[in-house]
RNA sequence: CGGAGCGUAGUAUAGUGGUAGUACGCAUGCAUGGGGUGUAUGUAGUCCGAGUUCGAUUCUCGGCGCUCCGACCA
């Protein structure tokens, strides 16, 4: 990709009261744009990047044996009624699109979680314990009327949501399932370079059990945890009960930190809203047992780079970084244009490569690129000058380090094809 | 949803009951050419509605929006 050609532009200057990190450097960097409070957005720089983050949450998901599907938005009142959550305040009541006052308005609510509609749709499917056990997911966006968005891609109105589903015939296999989620959601956060705490937390409306969230320990987060290192101990503020540490010595820490994933073990709630049920091996008619896993990848993204971020700007992990290598040529003056020549050419080598480049080839002051290049975050910035024909070299530099590294292209090409 | 603050150009601000100025940004040209360079020219604005008034960006009322703290929540 040829910078000169990026759709949406980095930004010198922005707004100072739009005070979060994130919202700071996504915005400034050109990932996302504002659409209004909550509402973002993705730019294709910013897109690229929560694709990378789909991709690794599917590959995972993917391997507990769950399968993708894709819900509507749009959830007919007749769904919440069943589960009784017409009423709760975060939905977004959507007209059924006339102006006419003789016809029912607000039919529909926006879809800000997907309980109801999966049930639906497994009422229809499971009919015996051979149809046991089952898990679905889907990455879509959700609605929420947050009476306060804030702190950019952390808290939006509308954001994107991994959502998995599991239906189980014993508490027994749920609890199985359960840990396998855990594992799964463990390896996917690693792979994001997120480190996250497992904390307990209520269950809310779902389940009188504890539930477990994943919690990234952040100055920016919303949540107060109590944590502890040594044992593993992790418990959200609101249900904090210290007791249950008792048989570890170490001391309780506590943090800010911010929820980046959760599950529930949702039970039989919705089974019997819905009249999810199955004939066991006896022939006797029982409720199916489920459980319910979310991970919301915009607001993973905000997270990476509240954690992942320097004075300059964004420093990206590997894994999700919109692209592998930024090539920036400082041609100057290059009248002869050998600058141009050997940056456009080493970039066509990159792409036959398989190399993420995007290279900048913009006619803009070396001051300028060299910090757009450290706003945008990409992990390996490779500039090509007079100076670097000069030595014959590559000078390659990593996001973060303050060294530069002169090296030949095909050392290169060999450190980004690791 | 409770509390606080703020709405004049993309940003930061000045100013005025008689139709808005500065700086930066942005755009274009020329010069420069390894950490936001210089210069010239250009660009763009009073959140919305009602009231008072001959006249409202300014005064009054109402609304809307944005940010921050809290509650709630992925």
């Amino acid at each position: 990709m040829k910078q000169s050609q990026l759709f949406a532009k980095t930004s010198r200057k922005l707004s100072e009261s739009e005070a979060s990190k994130n919202a700071q450097f996504l915005l400034r960097g050109g990932f996302i744009d504002k659409s209004s409070a909550g509402v973002y957005t993705l730019l294709p720089l910013g897109l690229r990047v929560l694709e990378k983050i789909n991709k690794i949450i599917r590959e995972e998901i993917n391997a507990i044996g769950a399968e993708e599907l894709l819900m509507p938005s749009l959830i007919q009142k007749k769904y919440w009624e069943k589960s009784g959550r017409w009423g709760v305040d975060v939905i977004y009541k959507t007209s059924t699109g006339t102006e006419n006052k003789d016809k029912k308005d607000f039919e529909y609510g926006l879809g800000w979680t997907h309980e109801e509609v999966i049930s639906a749709i497994a009422v229809k499917f499971i009919n015996s314990y051979k149809d046991l056990p089952k898990a679905a997911y889907q990455i879509q966006t959700k609605f929420r009327a947050e009476a306060r968005p804030q702190a950019g891609l952390l808290r939006g109105r509308e954001f994107s949501m991994k959502d998995l589903y599991s239906f189980h015939e014993s508490k027994e296999d749920l609890d199985n399932y359960y840990e396998k989620v855990i594992n799964a959601y463990k390896n996917i956060f690693k792979r994001l370079g997120l480190k996250t705490l497992i904390c307990e937390t209520g269950g809310g409306d779902f389940t009188k059990e504890y539930t477990h969230e994943f919690q990234v320990l952040n100055p920016a987060g919303e949540d107060t945890i109590f944590y502890c290192e040594k044992c593993g101990f992790g418990q959200n503020q609101e249900v904090y009960k210290p007791e249950a540490h008792k048989n570890c010595k170490n001391p309780i820490q506590s943090g800010r930190a911010i929820e980046v994933g959760n599950i529930f073990k949702l039970g039989i709630k919705f089974s019997e809203a819905f009249g999810i049920s199955f004939l066991n091996k006896n022939g006797e008619k029982k409720p199916v047992i489920m459980g319910s896993y979310g991970i919301g990848p915009t607001r993973v993204l905000g997270t990476i780079v509240e954690e992942f971020s320097d004075e300059y700007g964004i420093i990206w992990p590997e894994t999700v970084a919109p692209f592998q290598v930024h090539l920036v040529e400082l041609s100057g003056k290059d009248s002869d244009g050998k600058v141009t020549k050997a940056a456009m050419a080493l970039y066509e080598k990159l792409v036959k490569n398989d190399i993420e480049v995007l290279y900048d080839d913009r006619d803009a002051s070396t001051g300028e690129k060299l910090n757009d290049a450290d706003l945008m975050g990409i992990p390996n910035r490779v500039v090509i000058s007079e100076k670097t024909l000069a030595a014959k070299k590559i000078e390659l530099k990593i996001r973060g380090s303050k060294k530069t590294d002169l090296i030949s292209e095909a050392e290169l090409i060999k450190i980004l094809q690791k």
